[in-house]
DNA sequence: CTTGACCTTTGTGTAACCCAAGGGTTTTAC
DNA sequence: GTAAAACCCTTGGGTTACACAAAGGTCAAG
């Protein structure tokens, strides 16, 4: 099949598809006319075993590690387990961060019915903010990423 | 003081501090003389300012446009509220996601026992991975991105 | 045979910085 | 007084996981 029928079967975009393939982590054959890329039943299952190891945390060069040693025959579950569990701490980390996160906001914008918000006197630039306890100097980084979009 | 002593005292990198000013959140004089950037007490509240809607979940644009507001002699509390009551349901969002994916990498850790790690057959990658229910086609994502690293 | 749908590659953009290189400047130590 | 250490500048490239646009070839239907 091409690019849109195996992304349409897992549910991606073709681009995703496409990038997987830069990216090493399938490995469609060329059809020797045109050039298209040709994908099988064996990629569309590589493709929801990428989606499933997604889910779990894994980054494409993670992933990409993975099939490698599956394609040498060695089993890659050892490996697994441990990028998995040396992952999750962080993941946990990450979760109190983002809770603390949104305590504060709560908090601000619960501090907020008592606070004035006129124009800033050239001291304040806005209270709610200021009113804040300095991050601790070495435990940077609070935000999110959101860079994917819904997928059709 | 120069941008590293600037950097200092906030306890950021002295990067920081001038992907800031590029970005124009910080407004740094120049020595006339050798070109160097020099910040006042003014921008070390700028800077403070900075962190604190950082770890409030503010990106860098945002912040900007908030210090405009300010320094234009607006009050930018009323958009900090709306940005900050726009953000708290994405961050509540990203926390149950980062949930389930630690109590699936949980489950996983847990499943590893009951399972046999040999050599796949050919047939199947990583059980571990395989066995987990694929993703559901349009809710897409799970990462957290770990793009920051510590800040000395 | 001409649309329109689909394929290709290449290059650019995203967020918030980090890092290296090449080249001036200032401070410090001898 | 000067040389080395330490610091400053700008420019450009790297990081993540794709999305998107452009320019151009290919294919099925009417």
């Amino acid at each position: 099949m091409k690019v849109s029928e195996l992304a349409r079967q897992a549910g991606v975009t073709a681009e995703t598809v496409r990038h997987y393939t830069r990216e090493g982590l399938l490995r469609p054959e060329r059809h020797p006319d045109n050039g298209y890329q040709l994908y099988d039943e064996t990629n569309l299952e590589r493709l929801r075993f990428i989606q499933r190891a997604r889910t779990l945390g894994f980054g494409v060069a993670e992933i990409r590690e993975i099939l490698e040693h599956a394609d040498q025959g060695d089993s890659p579950c050892p490996l697994v387990r441990d990028l998995l569990a040396s992952r999750l701490p962080e993941i946990r980390a990450r979760i109190r961060e983002l809770e603390a996160l949104a305590t504060r906001m709560e908090q601000a914008l619960d501090a907020w019915a008592d606070m004035p918000d006129g124009t800033p006197d050239g001291h304040s630039l806005c209270r709610l903010i200021e009113s804040f306890p300095e991050p601790l100097t070495h435990f940077r980084d609070a935000r999110g990423g959101e860079p994917d979009k819904e997928v059709s």
